[in-house]
DNA sequence: GACCAGGAAGCTC
DNA sequence: GAGCTTCCTGGTC
């Protein structure tokens, strides 16, 4: 098993990128007793430095990404203890709720993915085709370089077999990070599975599941569902699109390129660009479901209904 | 050059 | 037929 799930291969810690926005009410201890070996270090890992890159972060309640290259904090790794002040049951019960953070924000994270790219949140589900799609969101979420040739034509099975080592064959310069990150939705795919089979204790993260498993079951998005749906995750679309006026539902486009690209990987075409994407929000206008505001600007449009 | 507006035709479900 | 996607012309910033 890779080491690499909670430590991703340039030294930085693999850390949601939304970790401190919400509390999922998860049940570690129980989805950890029983669990694969395979998949238990995977969480293990990223439970105990997850917890204490959080405890180092606080007080700051939003982790906003870096600017440039999206690259996830560094943890010194020499550091003992999680959180000097505290001891005994206090400790305890906060690292249970810090870990019960990392890892709804990990599945939210995933559920995210999920949702825009019309996949399964199992690889081993995945075809070819959802391969490519994870491929491409993960080298563009963390700015690695493209390496869906190296894996052409595998499924998620094959993906999923694969050692570290292959995905380094494969694809020498980020084989081992998207390993790590295959491994991370492979725990979330093996928690997910477990808590569906009628663990009453993980409501919480059922919950959680739900709203991905709405949006994963082949449903077409339409395009203002999706703009909605970057524009409720600031933490990780902020950069891209966000509320001017969220009570007037007014957003603007930050990056018309960006937004084009997700939506292209959404729809699965690759020659979307912002022109082509501007003109579906124009057939809006007729709709009533878009509009420009009343002072018109650049970029800026207006749900006619906000949320 | 990037964005905006809208017509028209084509494609997919 | 709905909901885009693609291409286009022409205009504004």
């Amino acid at each position: 098993m890779s080491n690499l799930v909670g430590t991703l291969p340039d030294g930085a810690a693999f850390a949601p990128r939304s970790a401190m926005a919400e509390h999922s009410a998860w049940d570690l201890g129980e989805a950890k007793a029983g669990a694969p070996g395979l998949y238990l270090s995977c969480f293990d890992m990223l439970l105990t430095e997850d917890a204490a890159w959080l405890v180092k972060a606080a007080p700051t309640p939003r982790l906003e990404p870096p600017e440039g290259p999206e690259q996830c904090p560094v943890i010194d790794s020499q550091e003992q203890g999680l959180s000097p002040g505290l001891e005994g049951p206090e400790e305890e019960r906060s690292l249970e709720q810090v870990q019960s953070m990392v890892v709804g924000e990990v599945l939210k994270d995933i559920e995210t993915a999920c949702k825009l790219l019309n996949i399964t949140p199992d690889p081993m589900e995945w075809n070819a085709g959802n391969v490519q799609k994870w491929l491409l969101w993960t080298e563009h979420l963390y700015r690695l370089p493209h390496a869906g040739k190296a894996f052409h034509e595998l499924t998620g099975k094959d993906l999923c077999a694969m050692s570290e080592e292959e995905f380094r064959q494969r694809s020498p310069p980020c084989g081992d990070t998207l390993h790590a990150h295959l491994d991370i939705w492979k725990s979330a795919a093996w928690m997910k599975e477990r808590c569906s089979v009628g663990d009453t204790k993980t409501a919480g993260s059922e919950e959680l599941w739900s709203e991905a498993d709405s949006s994963c079951s082949g449903q077409p998005i339409h395009l203002w569902q999706f703009l909605r749906e970057l524009l409720l995750k600031p933490h990780s679309y902020g950069r891209c699109i966000r509320w001017l006026n969220k009570d007037k539902g007014i957003f603007k486009i930050e990056d018309s390129a960006h937004v084009a690209r997700l939506w292209g990987l959404r729809k699965n075409r690759p020659a979307m660009n912002y022109d082509k994407l501007s003109r579906s929000i124009r057939q809006y206008y007729k709709k009533g479901i878009i509009r420009k505001p009343d002072v018109s600007q650049r970029l800026v449009y207006q749900f006619v209904h906000p949320v």
